[in-house]
Parts: structure tokens; C-alpha cells; sequence
RNA sequence: GGAGUAGUACUCAAGUGGCUGAAGAGGUGCCCCUGCUAAGGGUAUAGAUCGGGAAACUGGUGCGAGGGUUCAAAUCCCUCCUACUCCGCCA
């Protein structure tokens, strides 16, 4: 959500980017929202003056009621009775009218970086940097389910039966191996200085709507039955929950925080032959760093987000590359946004495991998260980027590591958390 | 889950319909007096948010949140949230 201060004294720059974006349906929206501004203000000003009236004649009455003049006082009620009719109806007005408006700034990108890469869509999208050469091994990578299901590792018959398709058991190693990547995460985190975080995993209505639109509220949230709460697709959402209207001291910032949580989702609409599996599921878990901080750092602190991501993937010697989001695929709440990509060995190409974005001020001014400064006060930025995501990075790590006859090397950053386990064998 | 009490500005707190956008105190800023491990006196300072205005300034909203009653609500009514105490239940 942008400033509608920006609309008003610079519409210009709103609708290039809304171009850059190749949204132009959306152009008109510019024009339309500046005249329901210019209406509404208009309004304002005559409901508050009216509304100043009112004050006026309600002490007048109090005055006169106090001197037992009670003729008078009845007169000037019915004066101000017709006033607050007019009132009314002006409120009725604008409360259309700044709904409206509300719609439209929702659906307004944010002014994207000069940096990003015009493009339409995710096709045109630009490859930054490759870290660590990508493998290709001399047999066959099988599917991630038929690795793993060598090794024991999961049972998703029980899951449907259980619980539905979307559901699984990790087992034994595989599980364990899962465990050990979030816990091995966690501190990689934690060494980076990030406050580790264990939020809510239910979150109320209001919070809901103050992080998603209604479309995408019913496309992945699930509601507890009869009480005002949801489940967490993301920690993303109880984290910036956290910060919802609220004022921010200077001097405690940047919050850095590292998050762990399961994640549920709905995951409507039909999903193809390579979501199979552990791929696209309505349960997995994943560690997440949010950063609030000030304007003039966020910049900075994109680059150390997905630095750190890299950092993290080669650590468990796993090939990644960055990809830049171009105009056109960046989300309306974006400044800008950087994927990182694994290696697939089976597939012979790199597939999304973090995404790394900086939102400006545009989430925060939806959400009400302000700093106090010396003079006045204003919207913090904030930045999100996931850390892992098993068990879809599992796959990356499990294609990676897999020897030819169907074990799997663990990395040795992992071996600690494995019980210094160098492998995990295929069980006959 | 049941019963009770409470939620006012940076903090504590007064306030049961108009004279309260908020007494009083603390805190903080400045000044004075005094002088030694302090204290006293004076004075200033009220947040947030949306408008108008070049500015001085000025209008609206605002007393946990949202509704309602009224010419007028911190004050009365309803719903919700939060905290505390007691009871019940339970990892």
C-alpha cells in the first residue's frame, strides 16, 4: 500500500510504475482515486465544520440548561437535530467513498526498486550469480518420493488414511534428517545474531485480514470451527502480527528475528505431475527472518537476507543460484525480490526454495507499524526471506547428496544433529 | 469454562451526562536559591491521527476496541479484547 500523498502530488511516477509493472488496466484506478481524494476531502471539511457547529450548540445548551433557561435550550436542540441529519448523511457518503479508496491503494503496487529488471513475467525473470557448481551424476536421480521411500522414510497411505491426501509420515532418518535441518537453521540464525522465535500458530481474524486479501485468506487459511481463529500458513503472519499498530523505538531497532513454525495450507486448485509428494503439502514447517527496520537500512539489509540464504545452502553443499524478480512477477507489495534456487539433479534445473523481499514501507502503513522519531513519526520497512522450508528443501538436499546405490550423504554441518551419522543407508 | 474487579496521556491516578482532551502527582526541559554524599522554589511540557492555512494558527476524531442511546458520553446500554483474583479443568 502506498502513501495516497504520493497519488496526489505525484501521479506521474505511480503510473510508470504501474506500466513497468504491465498492469495498465490498473491506470485508470490513478485518475479515479484522485477524484474520489479530491471528493472526499471536500466532504470532510463540510462534515467537520457542521461537526464544529454541534460542539458549539451542545456547550450552548449546557450553559443554558445550567441557568434553567430550558425554552432556549429546546430551541437550539432542534436546531442542532437537523444538523446531525446532514451529518448522517455525509458520514454515509464517505464511508462509501473511503472504502473505495481503500480498495483501490490496495490494489496500487508499490513503487518498485530502480533496480528491478522490467519484465511481464516470471519467463523474464533474470539470473543473478551460481554458488557451488551443479552436479550431474552419472546414473539416474529418481523422483524425491522413490528416494526416499528406499531409505523408509516416509508413509503416506497411513497419511491418507489419517489425515488426507497432502499429509504424510516422515520416518526414522528421513525424519530425523528433517528435524535436523530446522534445528541446524535455527542456529545458523542465531549465529547471524537473529532473536529466535517460536510465535503463535493461530491467528485471529483481524490480524488474518491485515495480512492477506479475502482471496487469498480463502485460498489458504484454515479456520478453527467456532472460535475467531486461523491457522498459520506462514510464522510471516503471526511475526507481523506482532508489530501491528504499534510505535517503535529508534534505538531497539532493526528487529531481527528468526522464526519457527508449522505451516498449514489449504492449497486449492490442481497441482501437477512434479508436486507430487513432499512437494506441495498442507503441512510442512519451516524456519523464517523477518527484519524490521529504518528506510535508509533496508536496502543493506536485502542484500545480507539472501547473502545469508546462500550462505546457508552452500554450507549443506547444496548448488544454488539467485534470481531476480522482474517488474512483472514481483508481488503488488514489493520493492523488490530475490529468489534462490537449488539444484535439481533430476531435473537438470534450479527450482525456488527462498524468497527474499524487501516491502519498503508498504506492508507497514497497512499494518500500522510506526517509528518514533524526533521529528514525527513514520513507517518502518520491513523484509521477509525464508530460511528452509523442509520438506521441500529436503528434496534438493536428498537429490544432491544421493549415492548410486540409493543412500544419502548427510552434510557434515548436519552430522551433529544426526548423531555424527555420515549416511543414511538403505535399509533391506 | 464459571464468578468477580479493572483498563484514562511517558508513569501513577481523579473523574457517574455539559463548566474535562482530561484535576493532581511523578517524570522530563529550562531558570533561581542553596551548597556537598541532598533538598527547596519557579516555570514549561500532553500523545496519536485526518483536514484547512505560506505561517502564526485553526477545525474534526480521540479516555482498551467496536456499536448504540442523547442536542451533548471517559461517564449510561450492548458486544468483544486484555489484565488481575477466586473456582473448575488440564497438559
Amino acid at each position: 500500500m502506498i502513501d495516497i500523498k504520493l497519488i496526489r502530488t505525484n501521479p506521474d511516477l505511480v503510473r510508470e510504475n504501474i506500466k513497468k509493472k504491465f498492469q495498465d488496466k490498473k491506470l485508470p484506478l490513478v485518475d479515479e482515486v484522485i477524484t474520489l481524494d479530491e471528493k472526499i476531502r471536500v466532504l470532510k471539511a463540510e462534515s467537520d465544520e457542521l461537526r464544529a457547529k454541534r460542539n458549539k450548540a451542545s456547550q450552548a445548551i449546557g450553559q443554558l440548561m445550567r441557568e434553567k433557561k430550558i425554552e432556549e435550550a429546546n430551541k437550539i436542540k432542534q436546531e442542532v437535530a437537523l444538523n446531525n441529519q446532514k451529518i448522517a448523511e455525509n458520514d454515509a457518503v464517505e464511508a462509501q467513498l473511503s472504502e473505495r479508496i481503500k480498495e483501490i491503494m490496495m490494489t496500487i503496487p508499490n513503487i518498485i526498486d530502480p533496480s528491478v529488471p522490467v519484465g511481464k513475467d516470471d519467463s523474464e525473470n533474470v539470473e543473478i550469480e551460481r554458488f557451488l557448481e551443479p552436479k550431474t551424476p552419472s546414473f539416474e536421480v529418481p523422483y524425491h518420493l522413490d528416494i526416499i521411500e528406499k531409505l523408509n522414510g516416509i508413509d503416506l497411505d497411513s497419511a491418507r488414511k489419517v489425515a488426507g491426501n497432502g499429509f504424510y509420515y516422515l520416518m526414522g532418518d528421513i525424519a530425523r534428517l528433517h528435524s535436523a535441518v530446522l534445528t541446524y537453521a535455527r542456529d545458523f540464525m542465531i549465529d547471524k545474531g537473529f532473536t529466535y522465535c517460536i510465535p503463535p500458530y493461530m491467528i485471529r481474524s483481524n490480524v488474518v485480514t491485515g495480512v492477506m486479501s479475502f482471496d487469498e485468506m480463502d485460498a489458504m487459511m484454515y479456520k478453527i470451527e467456532g472460535e475467531d481463529l486461523y491457522l498459520i500458513g506462514t510464522s510471516e503472519h503471526s511475526m507481523i502480527g506482532k508489530f501491528i499498530d504499534t510505535f517503535l523505538d529508534k534505538d531497539k531497532l532493526p528487529y531481527t528475528l528468526t522464526s519457527y513454525s508449522p505451516c498449514f495450507r489449504k492449497e486449492k486448485g490442481a497441482h501437477g505431475i512434479e508436486e507430487r509428494g513432499i512437494y506441495r503439502i498442507h503441512q510442512f514447517e519451516k524456519q523464517e527472518m523477518i527484519v524490521v527496520c529504518e528506510p535508509t537500512d533496508s536496502k543493506t539489509w536485502f542484500e545480507k537476507m539472501w547473502k545469508m540464504s546462500v550462505e546457508l545452502f552452500t554450507s549443506m553443499e547444496i548448488p544454488v543460484r539467485t534470481l531476480e524478480c522482474c517488474s512483472g512477477d514481483l508481488a503488488d507489495l514489493k520493492v523488490k525480490s530475490i529468489d534462490i534456487e537449488a539444484w535439481s539433479p533430476r531435473q537438470q534445473k534450479y527450482f525456488e526454495v527462498c524468497s527474499c523481499s524487501n516491502l519498503g514501507d508498504a506492508q507497514a502503513r497497512r499494518l500500522g507499524i510506526r517509528i518514533k522519531g524526533e521529528n514525527g513519526n513514520y513507517f518502518a520497512h520491513t523484509l521477509n526471506n525464508t530460511v528452509v522450508a523442509p520438506p521441500r528443501m529436503l528434496i534438493a538436499l536428498l537429490e544432491n547428496h544421493l549415492n548410486e546405490d540409493g543412500s544419502v550423504n548427510i552434510p557434515k554441518v548436519l552430522r551433529p544433529y544426526m548423531g555424527m551419522k555420515e549416511k543414511i543407508e538403505v535399509k533391506k
